[in-house]
DNA sequence: TTCATGTACTTTCGAAAAGTAAGTAACTTT
DNA sequence: AAAGTTACTTACTTTTCGAAAGTACATGAA
């Protein structure tokens, strides 16, 4: 017996999308790699805390790549993976969807 | 000064898909009205409290309807309205995704 | 009449997640 | 030497969630 009867593979992406914050992330690295700093231009609702926490569950799930540049302050770029570019359809599915029904 | 620069409606949608349930309740819905009863068994692990919870605020947001009709032991329908309904895309790109990455 | 069943919730309460604020370490600029 | 930048951590508060039990109303059986 499993967990829901309708699509448990949904389950995943459920969880991935149902937490906050993390379909902003996505969104805002769809522009392209990006450094904690940008993130938190880009985001500034978003506290430093949270953006480490959720960077670090989409690492470890594959959708996005920490790499780190040892240059003179040291860079941090975060970069979607294929996994992640694959979401843009349902970012801008979502879009889409805001631009016709929102306010 | 919004709060985030890369696109203001998205908060809406970000704000309704980023809690944990609403992605997976609307997934069932489209399958046509359900009852309470029938909500509960599509996905078990939701508990009473929360499909109340979210099926309220999807209310609220004019994404779902609530209709009660006075029968035997009373049934109370919640169906999608037109906007709800238009969030089929976004659950199919999520259905796509999850089928090309999960597992 | 009392008991059991069914539907659609509501209430309570402890635990987990998120928000807020301040701190840290390494390095650079002034 | 003091102040600023970047990328985080840590500590603490508030909010949300989860599990379980309880409520209201009705039907039907014993």
């Amino acid at each position: 017996m499993q967990k829901t009867s309708i699509c448990p593979k949904y389950e995943f992406a459920a969880e991935l999308l149902g937490k906050k914050w993390t379909g902003l992330l996505i969104l805002v690295l769809l522009q392209g790699p990006l450094r904690f700093k940008d993130i938190k231009r880009e985001i500034p609702d978003m506290s430093d805390r949270l953006i480490t926490e959720r960077l670090r569950e989409l690492e470890e799930k594959g959708i996005v790549e920490r790499s780190v540049f040892p240059e003179k302050p040291v860079r941090v770029q975060y970069q979607l993976t294929k996994k992640g570019k694959d979401l843009e359809p349902v970012i801008n599915a979502i879009q889409h969807w805001a631009e016709a029904w929102v306010q």
